[in-house]
DNA sequence: ATGACTGCAAAGACTTTGCATCTTT
DNA sequence: AAAGATGCAAAGTCTTTGCAGTCAT
């Protein structure tokens, strides 16, 4: 039998908050932007619904950077840069790999491929002119 | 003043099990491996030397695959494929996007691009084939 | 002898989970 | 009333780190 999928108040404003942003959040960041207007929101909550989100599509993650995983609300293909100083992750929505390249390499090593991520790595506009102060990047 | 470094056994037999595996090990895969011949070893010394490793430029982070940090000793641009239910990863040297990639997302939103990953989920071979069985793959 | 490297164990960071309670239907 | 969703806190996993001892130079 199906597990029946009920409202919730909190649910439905996790989903919010990760689609009326940009930044690729982490559940921390959701939660500590949530916890205001929702003083009894619990962390444990936030990761079950994230979970829940990738279950049916409406999020993906993103990766993990700096040790935090980060999802997005947007679901179609896109590439990504992540700063190696800030964290920061942007969205590159022009630099899609061509063409079935999926299908291709499916083809070609005989393995089942579901999707690809290009991620691109370096400083940000913001820490490439601080850059010659306090903070070394992370590799 | 520059950190001098210095020989050690047990770096060089890190690193040479890295080099001589192309599975993209994590730390403790890497420490269950050297345990039998490095009794005293410890998973600490693990972690540091990949570290260092990656400040030297002699291996680079995959990324976090299942929870788990995973390092390749070939740092020359190729393309992974990640398995969604096993986890492996394997490499897919003719899949790198062409080009000055790196370079015009540079130019173009004005961020100091260092690399990109190129990666690929799926499922590989041998879990294709035993698909129909009990797991289900982790989204 | 100096200082780099290591083992060990504790601590840290992030995420998951068990259980009682609250909510939705 | 039934069962999904949550809060809370404990537990789990992976990784980092402090310190005393060891090893390379």
């Amino acid at each position: 039998m199906e597990r029946a999928v009920r409202y919730s108040r909190k649910r439905e404003a996790i989903l919010a908050e990760i689609q009326g942003t940009s930044c690729h959040p982490s559940a921390e960041w959701l939660y500590q932007r949530l916890k205001p207007r929702h003083p009894d929101l619990s962390l444990g909550t936030v990761y079950r619904n994230l979970t829940f989100f990738q279950a049916q599509g409406q999020i993906k993650s993103v990766g993990v950077v700096q040790g935090q995983e980060r999802f997005d609300a947007v679901v179609t293909p896109h590439s990504h840069f992540v700063c190696n100083c800030c964290g920061s992750v942007l969205d590159l929505p022009d630099f899609q790999p061509g063409g079935d390249l999926d299908r291709t390499v499916s083809w070609q090593y005989g393995l089942t491929v579901e999707r690809h991520e290009l991620t691109f790595y370096g400083l940000c506009s913001s820490c490439s002119k601080q850059q010659n102060n306090k903070e070394e990047p992370k590799l």
